[in-house]
RNA sequence: GCCCCCAUUGUCUAGCGGCCUAGGACGUGGCCCUCUCAAGGCCAAAACAGGGGUUCGAGUCCCCUUGGGGGCACCA
């Protein structure tokens, strides 16, 4: 679609009741993507009519969590646009003006039936195996009455006139023409009897207003878009090109995304909450990666993308229309990647923090030096603080289950312990090259093999079963440091072993 | 119950009538490398849901069945 090449203006339209998950990000990448890749402009608008849903700081959550993803909006709340505001409960009058005009030409009608009376009719129908939607009774009500029971203050609400007769067709990019016949729809409220619009309207209206060219949102809208096209037409519209997203189903495949799942997914350390990604040692390139590829794809071997990547090579057409389940294990391969390519300071920089959480000073320098060493064995940026915080404390913990060299009792143990400090005090060149030479020679002259006696090294300065490679790591750790952790340890067995 | 969507290995997918004895990746298993853990290299198992058509030819087009998913609010 030629389309597709001229700038569109799409917008992600969020509702402030709750916090940003996997798929609503998947859906402003999206957006953002081919706004991006067609120089047209990406749009934040908060859809926050429904007063009593608001969750409060969850607007600021959205943005601040859009912009760690590396998305940045043209047009939204906070920093205006030509067709501001950008907020819907900002925008109330226009939607009641809209309403209004609907009415005038005869395409929408107020309705007074109570909600225990719409219960009722959808039970009733419910039981006969029908739809359970409105009977419509208050289409026929007059204007001029209706006007007058509204003007002595009757509760009402705002419906549309959907036709009875005919058939519907949205067309949608990814999946053509859709079907609906019109009998099969509902009159659905367009402004509620507090006066608010419900999303029918107001995103149709907004839509309109703010000129966006496409809407792309999740497949759950897909049973109401017929409503939305014929909208558009009851006023006399252009339709924006409809793109409806699969859906993202949870792990196992069987079914969409769920609270309940949500919460069991935190156990095992993971979220499909954008707010806990960085927390848990994820990296923003990973999640953005992660999640353009359920549902798009490039070629049959690329898998590896920058959001630059992406903005070159993304495309609507190469959507699938089928829902995607939702992968965390590669989610830990595109982790484990993004961080591979970081650089030494980009990675020291980034790893701080999470020693810091862990109540562990570090040190810049030394920090860049870890970070070659770790890089390719971390999933998270979490776990380097395992693996490398034995460089930032002197209190190692020594466990008497490995701290002997493996077939050797404490008295040998300690013997070739003094010999590898002696060897070790006198050697002048403190690097890994020279350390590996040395050490490998002694070995050989104790004759042990390198799970013994490295095995045995490695407890020694860092106290832990797995740490990154021994050379490297008494590098970084210097003589000085090495020295004394040896002698600890050789303290450590005299004193618990007899 | 009704409406709508979808359908290639366990998962994400490539495939837009012949290039497919179906390709890649994650995961899984094995081997190699190896100071732990990783990384890397090699190999293996693993899929076109079923049935009808259309066609010289179908994973690719059509229909049905089955399966999966979504929706049916004064939520979005």
């Amino acid at each position: 679609m030629t389309q597709e090449f001229k700038p569109v203006r799409v917008r992600f339209a969020p509702s402030p009741t709750g916090y940003l998950h996997l798929g609503s990000a998947r859906t402003a990448l999206y957006d953002y993507l081919i706004a991006r890749k067609t120089g047209g402009q990406f749009i934040l608008r908060i859809e926050d009519t429904d007063r009593k849903r608001l969750v409060d700081g969850a607007e600021e959550e959205l943005m601040s969590n859009l912009r760690w993803l590396g998305m940045e909006w043209d047009e939204g709340p906070d920093i205006g646009g030509h067709y501001a505001p950008y907020r819907q409960s900002e925008r109330k009058e226009i939607y009641q003006e809209y309403g209004e005009k609907l009415v005038e030409s005869g395409f929408a009608y107020y309705c007074f039936c109570t909600p225990q009376r719409l219960a009722a009719v959808r039970e009733e129908k419910q039981k006969k195996k029908e739809p359970p939607h409105y009977d419509r009774i208050c289409r026929s009500i007059p204007i001029e009455e209706a006007r007058e029971r509204i003007a002595a203050g009757e509760s009402h609400v705002l419906r549309f006139k959907t036709p009875i007769e005919g058939t519907t067709i949205v067309k949608d990019l990814l999946r053509g023409d859709i079907s609906f016949e019109n009998k099969t729809l509902d009159d659905y409220i367009l402004i509620k009897s507090d006066g608010w619009a419900l999303y029918h309207l107001a995103a149709a209206v907004d839509d309109h207003l703010m000129k966006i060219t496409h809407v792309v949102r999740s497949s759950e809208w897909l049973p109401t878009s017929p409503i939305h096209s014929l909208i558009h037409q009851a006023f006399g519209w252009d339709e924006p090109v409809w793109v409806h997203l699969s859906v993202l189903l949870k792990p196992s495949g069987k079914g969409k995304m769920s609270k309940r799942e949500a919460v069991e997914l935190s156990g095992e350390g993971h979220s499909i909450f954008i707010k806990d990604m960085q927390g848990l040692g994820y990296l923003p390139e990973a999640v953005v990666n992660w999640v353009a590829l359920m549902g798009w794809s490039y070629d049959d071997h690329t898998e590896f993308f920058s959001m630059q990547d992406l903005i070159e090579k993304f495309s609507l057409e190469k959507l699938n229309p089928a829902p995607a389940a939702t992968n965390f294990t590669k989610f830990d391969y595109f982790n484990k990647l993004h961080i591979k390519v970081l650089s030494d300071a980009d990675l020291a920089e980034r790893l701080q923090p999470y020693f810091k959480t862990a109540g562990i000073q570090t040190d810049k320098k030394v920090l860049e030096k870890i970070a070659p060493i770790v890089k390719e064995r971390i999933v998270t940026l979490d776990d380097a603080v395992e693996m490398a915080k034995f460089f930032f404390t002197d209190k190692i913990t020594y466990s008497k289950e490995r701290i002997l060299m493996e077939g050797c009792d404490a008295k040998g143990t300690i013997e070739i312990g003094r010999r590898i400090l002696e060897e070790l005090k006198s050697l002048k060149e403190w690097n890994t090259a020279d350390l590996d030479l040395i050490v490998r020679g002694m070995m050989e002259k104790e004759g042990k093999e390198p799970k013994q006696f490295l095995g045995f090294l490695r407890e020694v300065i860092s106290g832990q079963k797995i740490s990154p490679p021994l050379f490297e790591s008494m590098e970084i750790l210097g003589k000085e440091v090495v020295l004394k952790r040896l002698e600890n340890a050789l303290r450590f067995i005299e004193e618990n072993f007899d």
